[in-house]
DNA sequence: TACAATTCCTAGTAGCTAACTAGGAATTCG
DNA sequence: CGAATTCCTAGTTAGCTACTAGGAATTGTA
């Protein structure tokens, strides 16, 4: 019964990427803390960073005392970035996608619900690219979230035991 | 690989819906015509218009000669109802949907994803809002498509033997 | 009055895929 | 050396989407 959805590796992803922007500049941070940090499944994550990895967002440490980092400033990384990377370009349906090769549907030239889905696909698109992983963290945490590192990973630790409360999942 | 997506139900109904609007004035469709012009399956189309008859969006007449039409004029319906009738509320991550009760994720305060998720949403909203079900027709077929009936079901007719080329679906 | 064409309703089904889990190899710090 | 990490690939499972099947009720037409 739902027509728009995110996937969760979308959602995850960005999530970690969020965590990484919030520790930018102060090292490595280990997968086991962010799944920790935003209680995700630590296996699945690394699915999930690896595809960040090849996109050249995010840079690892490999060995003892590793982690990762964002290879760039969380100014300079748009969400939509972060998507593509897990998710691949969007595909809301094949005939308003970004690959789809004109007349290959013969209806195209009736067909009157093609325009909206462009529409869509570009309104999202438009979110997504204009929004950067400062502004959520910022957004969030307030001014200066991401420029001055403070003692820590206060973030990540205050929300180490749950409660038992329902987590932010797909479902 | 898919991020967003639409399914086929949207799809599937919204490409009805159109038929329907190209049809507005002249008494029911019969929804094997429907089924026939956008090549659709008809027990599953009747599944869908279902949903719609239920929202109000059309009307039904059953018996012989019975079919749809459009419960008001193409010009009052907008994308938005159709995808409500067929999908429920737009549903991306639930605690950034409409029925999401403040504070049932404890990460709620610190997550910094949750704001991106709500303003695609509105995005999303705000394009399928604002557009009409004319708009969808006209865009096509040009002007003056749904204020003049023209003779028989053009249209409709038009597309009844297909090339074998692939047609529009979800996947 | 038959019958053909339609809407209406419910239940089942099959295949796909998202969301994981498992297991282990390679790397590096202490 | 060993503990902690990244890295890689191959399952597995449960849920759901996109149907199909079958039949009842309604109504125009011959």
């Amino acid at each position: 019964m739902r027509l728009v959805k995110v996937s969760s590796r979308a959602h995850y992803g960005l999530r970690a990427m969020t965590e990484l922007a919030r520790a930018y500049g102060r090292g490595p941070v280990a997968l086991s803390e962010i799944a920790r940090a935003e209680h995700l499944s630590q296996g699945y994550l690394e699915q999930l960073i690896a595809a960040l990895r090849r996109a050249g967002l995010v840079e690892a440490t490999r060995g003892a005392a590793g982690g990762y980092q964002l290879a760039r400033s969380p100014e300079s990384i748009s969400v939509y970035e972060v998507y593509r990377a897990v998710e691949g370009p969007i595909a809301l349906v094949e005939c308003a996608d970004d690959g789809y090769v004109a007349g290959s549907c013969e209806r195209e030239p009736l067909c009157a619900s093609r325009g909206i889905w462009r529409r869509v696909r570009q309104a999202i698109e438009q979110v997504l690219s204009t929004t950067t992983l400062a502004d959520l963290v910022r957004e969030v945490d307030g001014e200066g979230a991401c420029e001055e590192p403070r003692a820590g990973f206060i973030r990540l630790e205050a929300l180490q035991h749950g409660s038992g409360k329902a987590m932010c999942t797909t479902r």
